[in-house]
DNA sequence: TATAAGATCGCCT
DNA sequence: GGCGATCTTATAC
């Protein structure tokens, strides 16, 4: 007899903290997403925080605008947003309401034997069937959301975040999590413990 | 209306 | 390690 015990899924206090918290402790989350009749799921391994508008890094840094609204509102929702002519990216808002911070999900392994590349937020959102249409999603709703960690990462590394070079003395800042233990990623991450 | 650049990826050398 | 694909978004004219 299988367990009818439900599945916990993360709640708006989770998200509605600093994202540099937010972006540790997604680590070894379950990103959920139901497509039609299936369920995909997928353990988050690497994020990175956009902390505010003060960091020139981030979206919201030139004030609001159409496309980074959602990041103005509370935490707890999706933002998803289309780059390089090619690619969504998925970010968790963080914070609470009138505070501009995200968490960049940049990498996670596939659950329940389902084969599939992750490892970067380009792929990440392909292979999931996330795109500009969920953003703005409640991610305390039914269609996409985050479970609690089943296995916590042993041990983090921080590194500075990828792509961002011309945020001048933020492109240094170490605002990228890596979930040390993780197979799917390169072996040769380079980080400092966090 | 036009232009420049981007929170990437995969293929090339 | 470098570069092109590809097109939305933001900002300037």
């Amino acid at each position: 007899m299988i367990s009818m015990v439900p599945i916990a899924k993360l709640e708006r206090g989770f998200y509605q903290r600093d994202a540099i918290t937010v972006a540790r402790e997604l680590l070894g989350c379950i990103l959920v997403h139901r497509v039609g009749r299936k369920v995909l799921r997928a353990r988050i391994v690497e994020t990175e925080a956009y902390v505010g508008q003060h960091d020139l890094a981030c979206h919201a840094t030139k004030g609001r605008t159409q496309r980074n609204a959602i990041m103005f509102g509370p935490g707890g929702y999706a933002y998803v947003y289309f780059i390089y002519g090619m690619y969504d990216m998925l970010n968790a808002v963080t914070g609470l309401e009138g505070d501009a911070q995200a968490v960049l999900i940049r990498a996670a392994e596939p659950q329940d034997g389902w084969q599939a590349s992750l490892t970067g937020p380009g792929k990440l959102t392909r292979a999931m069937h996330i795109t500009r249409k969920d953003n703005a999603a409640d991610l305390y709703g039914d269609k996409l959301y985050i479970e609690p960690a089943i296995v916590r990462p042993q041990q983090i590394l921080a590194t500075p975040r990828i792509g961002v070079d011309y945020a001048g003395a933020w492109k240094d800042q170490p605002l990228r999590f890596v979930d040390a233990g993780s197979k799917a990623l390169s072996r040769k991450i380079r980080g400092y413990p966090a």
